[in-house]
DNA sequence: TTTATATATTTGTCATGACAAATACATGGC
DNA sequence: GCCATGTATTTGTCATGACAAATATATAAA
């Protein structure tokens, strides 16, 4: 009888902890009046560090798919925060890049993120983070090996 | 400038570790023809555990909310791999009972937990994975304290 | 009892994840 | 150039999470 107990299990908390973080960043975020989700920010973040990446570059970098990362970019660019440009090379493709007012809310929404950091790993000190990091990139891993 | 590095931010990877392990569960999943969502499995598991819980209950034991618990539920129902009843002495309550044909898919569902536990922590050793629970469950306190 | 309030659950809406199908453009082989 | 195939992106559908509003029943207060 394999039997798997929820209590004692480490695939089990980590799902629950990402809801509970999620929660907590939402939180945060309508607290500082961001209309921006949890996943938008994401995006926001890697167009904020390199601009011109097209969907399918942001797909790898987010971990998402295709479907995913074009909705939430059609939301950043009403919303304004971005702006799709057609490749002139492909003409398939776009190049993403953040615009001014996107940049704006980039930098609070760092803030919200540093702060939600802050509250969720209250107590824990920098090695164990460390060990914990290093253990979660493992499991990517493993799991990115299964998947392919 | 409170810049965070997503790279290196522990936050940002239990997400990523989070989708990428019910991705595998999901794949384990459709693999053995289980027409199962983790989330239900999720509800299916405690319901096995403990029968005659309420959908409050349930939303206790699962971190979710009134609204998602009683959506699953209903469809578990509709599947007939659980039964909803009105509590007689509390009619707007219902407690909710795994069945025969629940009882036997969880079996298969177990199994399927413990595949996809093994293909994630694979090579990561039982100390080590007594120190990731454990801080998961502190990070679980912490943000469970922040969002009372 | 009557009314106000609290509790258990459901329903509706929007954003997202999984997944399949569709669209549009690119590229290689003929 | 023309066609088959591959690639970039979008759209549709279903399940779920967040959140607000609705429903039904319980309970406390007047």
């Amino acid at each position: 009888m394999n039997k798997v107990n929820l209590e004692t299990s480490v695939n089990h908390h980590i799902a629950l902890s990402a809801i509970m973080i999620k929660r907590v960043f939402y939180k945060i975020l309508s607290e500082n009046q961001l209309d921006i989700t949890p996943e938008q920010w994401n995006v926001l973040y890697y167009l904020s560090e390199s601009g011109g990446l097209t969907v399918g570059e942001l797909r790898e970098l987010t971990f998402k798919d295709f479907a995913n990362v074009s909705r939430i970019t059609q939301k950043l660019e009403v919303a304004g925060l971005i702006e799709k440009v057609r490749d002139s090379a492909d003409k398939r493709a776009f190049k993403l890049f953040i615009t001014d007012a996107g940049e704006e809310i980039t930098k609070k929404l760092h803030l919200c993120a540093f702060e939600s950091t802050n509250i969720a790993m209250e107590g824990i000190d920098a090695p164990t983070r460390e060990i914990i990091l290093k253990n979660l990139k493992h499991i990517l891993r493993n799991t990115d090996n299964y998947l392919k």
